[in-house]
RNA sequence: GGAGGAGUGGCCGAGCGGUCGAAGGCGGCGGAUUUGAAAUCCGUUGUAGGGGCGACUCUACCGGGGGUUCGAAUCCCUCCUCCUCCGCCA
């Protein structure tokens, strides 16, 4: 609670779902967020009551203040300020002053307890996505490609990389723990090869303005994508240090590393109107990516699949709500355009409900291969929020017709996870003899070289 | 880190504790003029939450929060943000 509550003070977001259709369609949200898993009925039931309260409150309190502003009004006018008649009304104004606050806290008390239920309940699944609870559920889409055979065992990354002397798995372990990875040499050059050829490919290729963001945001900013309240556990918060706070007599703002550029992108119109002219706008950026991966403990533990921290290049849209799915299947067709100049074997699978982020109602995944594992990974997600992020963050448009702003669609996804993409490289493209052939797209980012040469 | 200054509607910018949702300008929209456009003139133009079938009406919002007061954009406290100068620093 204590966690987002200073963003609620500062950000004044609205809550993420629509209030008031949700309590007046309660049995229709209550199935909708079912088939994503979520169903505390009680909890429902009691955002309905509390929405009939709110209203009858509110009806209440301003019925006193009207009361309030005519008897202001007239005291206005009253010219002799020292009469008795003047003193007298001035005490019963005292009391109905009384009467308001008391109202105004009892309506500030539900409202604080409505937006905590709503900020916590996730987005609505959209009629096209498809039923389930978990990955297994989940629906491929199209598959590109075929999967790379060898004459040989195929190695996995973490012996490939390592043997090339581009990975250093212990040495990061010595310096940050587990859950991280130095990139040497080639590894390095490989890296940032990865990220410059995808910015390219998206900016100069797909339309998409460059940006290069903060990688530690606000706590409102977590709240407007969907990671907080719900999901503070998964992100990395800077330490706050009290004692310095008490003694400076500052109190700063909680920073977070952002888990992903969806974060510090998507908010770039927080608490903004843009032109209806302007949409759909779409932005790319890179950022290192930041995950706590609590509750992951013993999942993907060797290598880099799972690491604290990685790079990652991001797909942000805003648009139009009537053009929402079809911008989901344009960004989506983006990222997967990076794995076909990549040449790399991969899949499109779209998510079913139980399986989707906390804020998207409609999602596709890109999984790549990789032959070590004999299994698709995930390497890209993309979403489409409808207007659940831009609710919580109050992104709107002015709509062409004139007419009153209305909330815009936010849609993001992958272009792609670099460590992934590296780590799929390091297995498709591997050799009999250790070395790795560097993709032809590539080739001009790595200085014309064309293979990982074995030590 | 030190010293100052400022936060008002889509933007800029006025505003004596009551008649201020807030002058004026820009922008936008509608209209007049024009072959059309520019220019000019006239009008109009915030957001949100209640109530009413409805014309309509009420309430809140002048960076956030709190306080004083019968009454706050105006007074007080506090926090946040931005700007300027000095210092430090990649």
């Amino acid at each position: 609670m204590r966690d987002w509550c200073s963003a609620l003070t500062c950000c004044r977001p609205a809550p993420m779902l629509d209030l008031r259709h949700v309590s007046e369609n309660l049995p229709e949200v209550k199935a909708a967020l079912t088939r994503r898993g979520f169903s505390d009925a009680a909890l429902l039931d009691r955002l309905g009551t509390l929405a009939e309260e709110r209203r009858s409150v509110i009806t209440g309190v301003e019925a006193l203040r009207q009361e309030r502003n005519e008897a202001s009004q007239a005291m206005a006018n009253v010219a002799d300020k020292k009469s008795e008649e003047f003193q007298t009304r001035r005490e019963q104004l005292r009391t109905l002053g009384d009467q308001i606050k008391q109202g105004e806290a009892r309506q500030a008390a539900v409202e604080t307890e409505l937006e905590a239920i709503l900020l916590n309940l996730p987005n609505l699944p959209h009629p096209g996505t498809p039923d389930g609870l978990t990955e297994n559920d989940n629906v491929e889409i199209r598959v590109w490609g075929d999967k790379p055979s060898f004459d040989f065992d195929a190695r996995d990354h973490v012996e490939l990389g390592t043997g090339l002397d581009i990975l250093d798995f212990e040495r990061a372990a010595k310096i940050s723990g587990s859950r991280f990875v130095v990139l040497k040499g080639l590894g390095s050059r490989l890296n940032r090869a990865l990220m410059q050829f995808m910015l390219d490919v998206h900016a100069a290729e797909h339309g998409y303005e460059e940006v290069w963001p903060p990688v530690l945001v606000k706590d409102s900013a977590m709240l407007g994508t969907g990671q907080l309240p719900k999901f503070a556990k998964d992100a990395f918060r800077m330490a706050k240090d009290e004692e310095w706070e008490a003694e400076a007599g500052a109190q700063g703002h909680d920073l977070y590393l952002v888990p992903t550029a969806e974060v510090p992108i998507t908010n770039l119109h927080a608490n903004e109107i843009v032109a209806g002219a302007d949409l759909p706008i779409a932005y790319t950026g890179y950022t290192a990516c930041f995950r706590s991966e609590a509750g992951s403990y013993g999942k993907d533990t060797r290598g880099m699949i799972r690491v604290h921290q990685f790079d990652k290049v991001e797909l942000v849209r805003f648009c139009h709500p009537d053009e929402g799915e079809a911008q989901l299947d344009v960004l989506t067709q983006h990222a997967q355009t990076i794995l076909q100049k990549l040449g790399l074997h991969h899949r499109v699978v779209q998510l079913c409900a139980g399986d989707m982020g906390f804020a998207a109602q409609k999602s596709y995944d890109l999984e790549v291969w990789l032959p070590a594992q004999s299994a698709y990974r995930e390497i890209s997600s993309c979403s489409w929020f409808g207007d659940f992020q831009a609710r919580r963050m109050k992104a709107r448009f002015r709509p062409e017709d004139k007419g009153k702003p209305r909330f815009v669609h936010t849609l993001n996804g992958s272009g792609l996870a670099i460590g992934r993409t590296l780590v799929a490289i390091l297995e498709q493209n591997q050799q009999a003899d250790g070395s790795v052939n560097v993709p032809e797209a590539l080739v001009p980012y790595m200085a014309g070289i064309e293979r990982i040469p074995a030590p």
